[in-house]
DNA sequence: ACTAATAATAGTAATTATTATTGATTGTGA
DNA sequence: TCACAATCAATAATAATTACTATTATTAGT
């Protein structure tokens, strides 16, 4: 049985609140401007439990290190190759992708993620190689 | 400069010589077999310089624990959510997506993975309901 | 409202995956 | 062949996550 607390919604709250997709460490010392004591272990635990119910989503980016997102509907992100920054691509893509037809595998869904270097990313490694 | 060395050679054979996606603990221990006294932060640091210079290719599962393929050509990617096993998707999709559209960001390129329960996980799950 | 049952918590220890360090060894261009 | 940087094995260190335990808080039933 699920039942209230207070660390749980807080920490929904505040995914719901932002745009952008952070990660266990970022969560953690933003949950704690509302609630000091939060254990970073409570934080973790509600995290999966939240994705598991399906009311977040964790997000995989090969950045070691997990990344969440309080929207829940199927879209896209796009991560930069220099500084892992993820944003959200809003195209959608499902009419393209049958899923019925790809494996024997049940219950499919898919997560399609673009790589690229960021605008940020892209001028500084010109100013670099203007400076060389 | 990268110069030969007989670990790499074999860890690239055997990434080439197998058509699943061992993670690094699997290539450690079969790589062993052929040098026994190999180290694993060697096995990490070919598997990253083999990633790097393109040889190979690093999936990102969200099995927290690297997997490796070792073709590097573009494919997809099909992940049990239960048992994580994964398995290679022929499917070509990428008439569909067109990067230039997508965002501001450059060397723009793509991952699609689909997420599932594998047959063998079906199965048991199936059983267990049968049973009770 | 009171209480018993137990889910959730804080704090901490342990585990797991990966990277860094170090000093010895080896491959390669000169 | 020789000099030297790349690579190695072994091990220590780090980072991310999970597990453990005693305490606290929520909830269902009275």
């Amino acid at each position: 049985m699920i039942r209230y607390s207070k660390q749980r919604e807080c920490i929904l709250n505040y995914l719901n609140s932002v745009t952008c997709h952070p990660n266990v460490e970022k969560i953690y010392t933003e949950v704690k401007k509302e609630i000091p004591n939060i254990s970073l272990g409570t934080v973790y635990r509600n995290l999966n439990q939240l994705a598991e119910s399906g009311k977040i989503q964790k997000l995989i980016t090969g950045n070691n290190a997990e990344h969440y997102d309080g929207r829940t509907d199927l879209h896209s992100h796009v991560i930069c190759r220099k500084c892992g920054k993820i944003e959200d691509i809003c195209t959608d893509f499902s009419e393209h992708i049958e899923l019925e037809s790809i494996s024997d595998y049940s219950n499919l869904s898919y997560k399609l993620t673009f790589y690229g270097i960021c605008p940020e990313c892209s001028r500084e490694e010109n100013a670099k190689i203007n400076n060389s």
